[in-house]
DNA sequence: CCTTTGTTATGTTATTTAACATAACCGGGT
DNA sequence: ACCCGGTTATGTTAAATAACATAACAAAGG
């Protein structure tokens, strides 16, 4: 199948798209009704109280999901990979974003018509079904979160932060270096913390030589050690 | 149409149902398949770790959705209504509970079999669309939840709180005393503090003429300042 | 009616975390 | 190379909250 552009080819065919095993009608459909945007790192995809415009694919890049407290101090809701999507959430219920999310690297985004999408699912259960399945993880994800966020103390906060950075994004070739970098800041708006106090804990962590600072590039050096200080923390 | 019990009757045909504008022959087919329990007050629906049974209906009663921390501190998701549902999740991906459900009054729950309803989905696209449509919901709950949790200040906290209950379960006949009677460790765990912090809050509160406390009746008076107090604190 | 047991209330202390202040560092642009 | 603005680092102080201790109170059962 051939696609107008790389972008939408890579979220319909993408390794973990959501569509994949729709037929290529369908999914020609969706890519009839898409608009590409490039987004620059430190850009917003969008701001909380925007009007959606459909479901967001990341098609390339890495962003960040959260909401702005006062004084400018962010909660991270959620960190997203290349080929994630974003905005299940305004396709069914509110037109309303209820939160921003933004670039933490150089984008691309594809933005799928929520008409198209919604047609679609009204008469194909197992797509829907797909989108059930993927938000009731998130559901459960959310849930965890809330508790670890509220009941972990500091250190196991940040050690939570550092797991799911790894699961999110992964490493480097040299398999420990995380494949990502943040601000201080946010690590700490992951965290729920400071950012003083993300620089202090992150300062610990590695003179306990449970992960390697330099920078923003962060290894995991004893990851038993990290996850126990997740678990118990 | 007639049904074995008023419970199932109630899960399926009751104000909020899911399953209304379903056609008669699948709601026969859930009511076929499922099975009534009933629970006393304090007793578990189900514990975390535990294999969930099917989706869970709260015919009668009143629950609570939590985990259990470390040193027994429960932090609450989540407040079930008479009609309410539980266990969505269980539902499409993990067949393991990850939190525990404890009934805060006596109540009667249908357990509505898993298959069943995952066959009726495959094949019913609009049923599935009120899933993900509660799902989405609950999603969006979930992260502000996250974040008023972890951002606002333990009155903030402890108004969202009231302010919670009061929308799940409404006011008495006299329209200001909340229609719930839950322990202060309760409302300690739905609002991430501790017990003496909730019983030290709610006197605060109560001393301000914002709300009046007489054992564990709650009535909102001063409704306007409570909720400012929730979104500022 | 009294005992028992759990809940609620309140004061005191300890701990955690935020807030603030300042300095060192680092990368990009000229 | 050198400045400049933002980031990172570290120390100090203040505030919020948890932990602990004890007492009053209330409901349930003998």
């Amino acid at each position: 199948m051939q696609y107008l552009n790389p972008y939408i080819e890579n979220c319909l065919e993408g390794p973990d798209s959501l569509f994949k095993g729709l037929n290529s009608k369908d999914k020609e459909t969706i890519a009839g009704h898409h608009t590409v945007n490039h987004v620059r790192r430190g850009d917003y995809l969008f701001r909380e109280g925007e009007k959606s415009r459909g479901l967001i694919c990341l098609s390339t890049g890495k962003a960040k999901v959260f909401k702005e407290g006062v004084g400018g101090r962010e909660q991270i809701v959620k960190m997203v990979r290349q080929n994630g999507f974003i905005g299940y959430r305004a396709l069914f219920t509110e037109n309303i974003w209820s939160f921003s999310a933004a670039a933490i690297e150089d984008s691309n985004i594809c933005v799928l018509e929520k008409t198209t999408l919604v047609k679609l699912m009204k008469k194909n259960a197992d797509l829907t079904m797909k989108f059930t399945r993927i938000l009731s993880e998130e559901l459960g994800y959310s849930n965890s979160r809330t508790i670890s966020l509220t009941q972990k103390h500091i250190r196991g906060r940040l050690a939570e932060s550092l797991i799911v950075l790894r699961d999110t994004y992964g490493f480097d070739e040299d398999g420990k270096t995380l494949n990502v970098s943040l601000s201080r800041e946010d690590i700490a708006g992951l965290s729920n913390m400071t950012t003083s106090n993300a620089i202090r804990t992150l300062s610990g962590l590695s003179s306990d030589g449970i992960i390697g600072v330099k920078g923003r590039r962060i290894t995991i050096i004893d990851t038993t050690t990290l996850e126990h200080i997740c678990n118990l923390g």
